[in-house]
DNA sequence: CGTCCACAGGAATGACGGGCGG
DNA sequence: CCGCCCGTCATTCCTGTGGACG
């Protein structure tokens, strides 16, 4: 047994020839120098200098693509501004919350706590009570605070914009503490989702991320690998063929840097002293890979049985199934495990998320005088379905099953 | 040209577990 | 310990609808 560990371990140690220091390549690390985007970080710091003097700066709404650079922008701005305001004694302080990550208002504002050093408990009290803690904190501390709120258009779609409401109208309440706020948003329509009064004060100033190209990709990730890579450890043609990759995606930089820093670790396992072409490739099919399996991992039992029952449908039909088809082999499948069976309603929620995930594909079809209803096709791998799912414990004699409900709708129907 | 299928998907409501302050 | 409030998941009830059929 150990002697296998002693050869892996041996094997890293003694290959560690292509990478020089691998962090570099994560993307939660923040350069010192972000090229290609001067001009938003330009834009940004006149925007929020005024701080500097202990007055408040406007609010700014960045937009961009993810990948794009808004969230390193942010934070390298704002922790140079924090910076140089120690230097001058201003009293300034950023906070930056990802309300994706958040995933509540509550959370958010728990968030905004956390950093200002006041207690709240994860969960228990109104939105209302936290949110006067939050001022209450900050008009004791009596500094100016910059709130960065990253992914906020993933809040508002599912909440509505009150949280931003009340933020923006803090200012008015407080005595001796003042609040700016910083809102980064991937999608570009989300002032459609907003009360016009909160997006007019929210959006005082406004910075939007181009996409990069492949070329500035490819920069972005010479920079990058300079540090990341031993010298000569990484052709050049990988390197572009990251960015030509990332640049076809959105022009995605968290997308390019995954891509090589996976194809180094490829490169490594196979005991390479080069990074080539041909491990970016097998890189690309590795994270995909790896993204589909953890995706399904998490699922819960009844989306794991809803993608199961496409699963069967499409090996008896070949082309896609309907909700009612689906509804049908879901609900046997859950008699056979002896579960209760959700409705149709949830199910077609269920089908909603498997299909923002990419796991399946669901497209809404009339078919006349037949209805109306979405036709649904497996966008995974059956191999990967089975490779995941025969191991589960329920889920595992289920894979090889054989529905009745399979045959029957094409009798009723028909 | 209207009908009517087979659903989509919004709104309201309920069950449940977690955590508060008193 | 209680009453209260929260977020999450799920159900129930509902109105809306594209287009083949008659």
């Amino acid at each position: 047994m150990s002697n296998i560990l002693d050869g892996i371990f041996k094997k890293c140690i003694n290959n560690n020839n292509i990478f020089k220091n691998r962090e570099v390549l994560r993307h939660d690390y923040l350069p010192d120098k972000l090229p290609h985007r001067e001009e938003q970080i330009t834009q940004l710091g006149e925007t929020v200098a005024p701080v500097l003097k202990g007055s408040r700066s406007s609010n700014v709404f960045i937009y961009g693509k993810t990948g794009t650079g808004k969230t390193a922008v942010a934070k390298y701005v704002l922790s140079h501004v924090e910076f140089k305001a120690k230097e001058f004694n201003a009293p300034v302080k950023f906070c930056y919350v990802n309300c994706c990550m958040a995933g509540s208002e509550y959370r958010v504002f728990s968030g905004l706590c956390q950093s200002i050093g006041v207690y709240v408990p994860f969960t228990g009290l109104s939105v209302g009570e936290v949110f006067d803690r939050v001022r209450a904190g900050l008009d004791t501390l009596k500094i100016v605070f910059i709130v960065v709120l990253d992914e906020i258009d993933a809040l508002v779609k599912v909440r509505g914009d009150s949280l931003l409401y009340e933020l923006t109208r803090i200012n008015e309440t407080l005595c001796n503490s003042k609040v700016s706020i910083v809102g980064i948003s991937n999608d570009l329509r989300l002032k459609e989702f907003l009360d016009p009064r909160v997006f007019s004060s929210l959006s005082e100033e406004e910075i939007v991320f181009r996409p990069y190209d492949a070329s500035e990709l490819g920069n972005i990730l010479l920079e990058r690998a300079k540090l990341a890579f031993h010298e000569g450890a990484l052709s050049e043609a990988a390197l572009s063929l990251c960015a030509a990759l990332a640049a076809a995606e959105h022009g995605d930089a968290r997308r390019a840097l995954d891509l090589l820093r996976v194809a180094g670790e490829v490169a490594e396992r196979k005991g390479s002293s080069v990074v080539t072409e041909e491990h970016v490739r097998e890189a690309e099919k590795h994270i995909e890979h790896n993204r589909v399996v953890e995706a399904l991992r998490n699922l819960t039992l009844h989306s794991k049985l809803v993608l199961l029952s496409v699963y069967h449908l499409n090996r008896a039909n070949v082309h896609s199934a309907i909700t009612g088809e689906i509804y049908d082999v879901y609900a046997e499948l859950c008699g056979e495990l002896g579960v209760t069976p959700l409705t149709q309603r949830r199910l077609s929620t269920l089908v909603n998320e498997l299909d923002s995930m990419g796991l399946l594909n669901a497209k809404i079809i009339s078919m006349g005088r037949y209805g109306r209803t979405k036709k649904i096709r497996l966008e995974t791998a059956r191999t990967l379905i089975r490779e995941v799912f025969a191991s589960d414990t329920r889920l595992g004699r289920l894979v090889e099953y054989e529905a009745k409900s399979l045959s029957k709708p094409a009798n009723s129907r028909s």
